[in-house]
DNA sequence: CGATTCCGAGACAAACCGTCTCGTAATCGA
DNA sequence: TCGATTACGAGACGGTTTGTCTCGGAATCG
């Protein structure tokens, strides 16, 4: 039952790379199997052996090549919005350098192409920074330092969400001014009653 | 210069009609040319006469289509915050059909695959939608009822892409709720200081 | 050492690609 | 009315990619 030869690691890490190569060089509509197995020096089996669709291979990659933004706590120095502000500045320069640019449309588009994938991106890669915002935004909430109805779930949502979607979008980038106004927006809002002046 | 035969309108159709239905059949990536021209009973040929890829076939039949939400100004009763809420719900409640998802998706794809489809859908899809959210915001700004430096397209890019973000990510779609927890944000705050009590 | 499993390589049929070429159909200007 | 012009449906063509299968050899276990 246990016996055979073991999975070989070098093929499987070489695969990995020639796949995160070729998907930023080619972007995801151009990237074949048969690509990757060339430039990996592997047999076409050897992925279809361990992979059940080019997404699949491309989610793998992403996650464990050094393409998705690291995994980065908020800090906590009392002072929410500052803290947020700076996370979210990081976070979404992380976001528009061009390898992760490639890397995000790449991976919309094997989202688009199969639930199964899009469950597992969103699982290792959206939802843990998604998590990080929303702890740092409950203990934020329990200080006081935010409205007790709070709703850190959508605040979370709205910081994350509103960043991809100007990188998806394809037009303007967004820049860490950006990211300000819109963490000044869900701390502040743009009311005119009950609003600091000043910013 | 100007004579012979002219391009045939019934052909057109039946082009975007049957990319349309199998888009929503198979997904973007298993949509292909050839079963397109098959479904509209047309030539190869006349697919690649007139469109340059499959992703210029698909965003001019999502268009033509009935896929998108229909463009409706947001209302002026002089309640900015009850008029958007409004217009929220009814625009997330469009983009959440079976129809509408698929439509998102395979297009989100197309854009990923190729940078001047996404001018086009950003242009012709995206952008209408955030301009009206624009007018309408800039008008409750002169009338004194967001702060006089309310960041009007942020907040028209974070209620669209808040929204979107949602959908594409294929978990828990947005709802009513979602929508009005949204709106409800940008206009008051989640800060402490400055806010509305009990919403 | 023998059983087992993976390996790289490549043969194979099928699908799709984009281009080209038919013969025909529709519209224009003369 | 008639020739020039352009689009049409159909399908042939070579090229690429797909996913499956088979081969001989390599690695690991008991």
């Amino acid at each position: 039952m246990t016996g055979g030869r073991p999975r070989s690691e070098t093929s499987r890490l070489a695969i990995l790379d020639a796949a995160r190569d070729l998907l930023l060089e080619r972007g995801y509509e151009r990237l074949t199997i048969d690509a990757i197995a060339t430039r990996a020096g592997v047999g076409r089996q050897t992925i279809y052996r361990w992979w059940a669709s080019k997404s699949a291979v491309v989610a793998d990659a992403a996650l464990e090549g050094d393409l998705a933004p690291p995994l980065v706590p908020p800090p906590d120095t009392g002072d929410i919005e500052t803290d947020l502000r700076g996370w979210l500045r990081a976070w979404t320069h992380r976001l528009t350098t061009a390898e992760s640019t490639g890397f995000i449309l790449a991976l919309t588009a094997a989202t688009a192409d199969d639930r199964a994938i899009a469950d597992i991106l969103y699982d290792r890669f959206t939802r843990p920074h998604e998590q990080l915002l929303r702890d740092r935004l409950e203990l934020a909430r329990v200080a006081g330092q935010l409205a007790p109805d709070a709703p850190v779930s959508t605040i979370a949502g709205v910081l994350i969400g509103s960043m991809l979607y100007r990188v998806l979008s394809r037009q303007a980038p967004p820049t860490a001014d950006d990211a300000d106004l819109v963490v000044g927006l869900v701390f502040h809002g743009s009311g005119n009653r009950g609003r600091r002046t000043g910013i």
